[in-house]
DNA sequence: GGGGCAGGTTACAACATTGTTACAAATAAA
DNA sequence: TTTATTTGTAACAATGTTGTAACCTGCCCC
């Protein structure tokens, strides 16, 4: 193999690996995995108030959490001109395939939890 | 059922959020999803220098996170008294059984990353 | 005596993240 | 006109987390 073709190898495992980091450092923000699990649990669109009482945390950090799932593409969100405003998110295609490693990890939790306490 | 009874199931349900709660927590932390991860990789008992290598982080990160998974009952820690001082870290029962979640998870970012790239 | 090794610990300064509060916008109901 | 609603955003102080640099043990080697 050639040097340049090394180098250029060696560029794409980097790259692969920045985008593996990022994407374990997006799923290990607060509350990250609470909100994957509860729109994972119901397939229906939800709304935001719904998902900020079913994983309880301020309104800023949903927000925020919401924001960088749908900059990865793991959300879509929908508006509507309704008053007050409604607004609709939904998993991706790609969201939905994390969904039985988040079954099998929360089942885990769960159960653990109940042996723990 | 008597206001006792579901008091106690109140106290008992609190308490499981909890659980929960702290759980996903820690593995939410930095660089704690990655230790798991090549832990499990590799089921032989796994020494300090080894995992800090494999994961990429500080001596200071690696330590804290491997203290808060043995406080957890996550993994297990023999240190020998050779020169210079050998540690191996292994997994426990329970940290085995998160195996394939791990796998699953990982099997997806992996993925991911790769069409991402 | 000095240096090196593994596996940490400690202190600390730099940096990141959080919740709170205040605010916005559009409209319908009181 | 005031209030209430949903879905946020902005600023900010408080809090949490990180890596770095220094240090430690115990023994071996030079």
């Amino acid at each position: 193999m050639s040097q340049a073709q090394s180098q250029r190898m060696e560029a794409m495992c980097e790259s692969a690996r920045t985008h593996v980091d990022h994407l374990l450092v997006m799923l290990s923000k607060s509350k990250m995995l609470n909100i994957l699990y509860v729109m994972n649990c119901d397939p229906a669109p939800m709304r935001f108030s719904e998902i900020k009482k079913r994983v309880d945390s301020s309104s800023t950090t949903i927000a925020r959490r919401l924001a960088e799932l749908e900059a990865t593409g793991l959300v879509n969100r929908k508006a509507y001109a309704t008053v007050p405003a409604t607004v609709e998110y939904t998993l991706t295609k790609d969201a939905i395939a994390l969904r039985p490693s988040l079954d099998s990890l929360f089942e885990w939790v769960l159960n653990r939890a109940d042996n723990t306490a």
